[in-house]
DNA sequence: TCAGATTATGAGCATTTGCTCGTATTTGAT
DNA sequence: ATCAAATACGAGCAAATGCTCATAATCTGA
């Protein structure tokens, strides 16, 4: 029924390697500059450098394609965040929030177009096994840091701020970086008090349930 | 050089505003179905009852009618906002907090695919003027609302706080709309515990300029 | 050196897609 | 009833797009 989304076959001689990472950086060029009405195969073989032929030897279909560009970006960020992570030792809790969010938004310093495109198509694409992954490896991250800082920080549900955080960040830094020109300094401010606010709130976790206010 | 993104003709007849109407409704349903990928004006005019002719009479172009879905969404979500803040008398401020953020979720309570296709085309379409007007008209809304709940409120910036809260709020709702099943109460709690984390955040507006933290 | 495995090529097919334009139908005013 | 304006129609074109396949080039190991 729904074709595969898996890679067709694994580069394993030298130039097979560099054909398939020119493909994949192509495509990211392509989304970054002309969004997802720019992105065809076609368009990513020639600006690879590379036959049409030679990009359907790794890659199944087009949405195969996406799908890679999806987890590459989902595994740069947990680096980025992992580094981040590295550089705690003596800091204070408002640095140490502001170092993760720096971390955070840098793919979204890079481009706004690319981001968005690869959020919509992670929504269109039947993702959900990896995407929860990614989400859970992102989330297990930042629990020691809960804890480092557990003083500073208001009745949490852990479980609950570790996917909460994230999505807080990118959106301030996308809100913020949308704007002309980018106010990247306001970007980071903004994401910083947004996380700062949310952990810190005292009237935490008061369940709305069915609660009806109006 | 840059096509239109203006209606060509708008319907001055009751059947032409049907069809305008039945256009703008298809198109929202393709993309809230199969995402941008299905999105094409053959299907819009198909599913809309009407033929692809009559559909180029109200629209230029492809793009004019993206265009016209999200100024629409906009409306609907400013309405929504609007509505909400009608309702405000003798409530406290998380009360008037939390009404906010229904208002604001309900088109991502909706429809996700909807929702990340919008604000990828909102990305990739030249829409500045259009955007920020929008923005404007969201923030002004919520003035008062800061005003009156100003001893709730930490030492803010009215003008940035009117521009991130919004993302805020949809951010947390995508993201917990976006599970199996749909979370939607804790989508409701987390948006309310950012935007209270923010708007009562103490060291609020500590600016980062060009300060290194690592 | 040579055979088999791997990789690269690109013409081109089948389909899709954005859109035009000549024609037909409906509406509203007179 | 008449006519012009407004609206609706849809066949179909030109271009774009996803993708296949037969063939050629290159590499690897023996």
């Amino acid at each position: 029924m729904s074709p595969p989304l898996t890679p067709r076959k694994l580069p394993r001689q030298a130039r097979a390697h560099a054909t398939h990472d020119a493909i994949v950086e192509a495509a990211t060029h392509i989304i970054a500059k002309g969004g997802l009405a720019a992105f065809n195969t076609n368009a990513v073989a020639e600006r690879a450098g590379v036959s049409i032929g030679s990009l359907y030897q790794y890659f199944p279909n087009k949405d195969a394609l996406m799908v890679t560009l999806i987890l590459r970006q989902q595994q740069t960020q947990l680096a980025n965040v992992q580094a981040a992570l590295a550089a705690f030792e003596d800091i204070d809790f408002e640095t140490a929030v502001r170092l993760l969010v720096r971390a955070a938004m840098q793919h979204h310093r890079d481009d706004v177009l690319l981001a968005t495109a690869l959020d919509h198509e992670e929504a269109r694409l039947p993702l959900s096994d990896m995407l929860s992954e990614y989400l859970d490896q992102g989330g297990v991250m930042l629990a020691p840091l809960f804890y480092r800082y557990r003083d500073s920080i208001g009745a949490i549900n852990p479980a609950r701020a570790m996917r909460t955080i994230p999505v807080l960040v990118k959106a301030a830094v996308d809100c913020w970086a949308n704007t002309n020109p980018p106010e990247l300094n306001i970007a980071e401010d903004e994401a910083v008090r947004a996380v700062l606010g949310y952990l810190s709130s005292a009237n935490a976790a008061k369940p709305s349930e069915n609660a009806t206010v109006g």
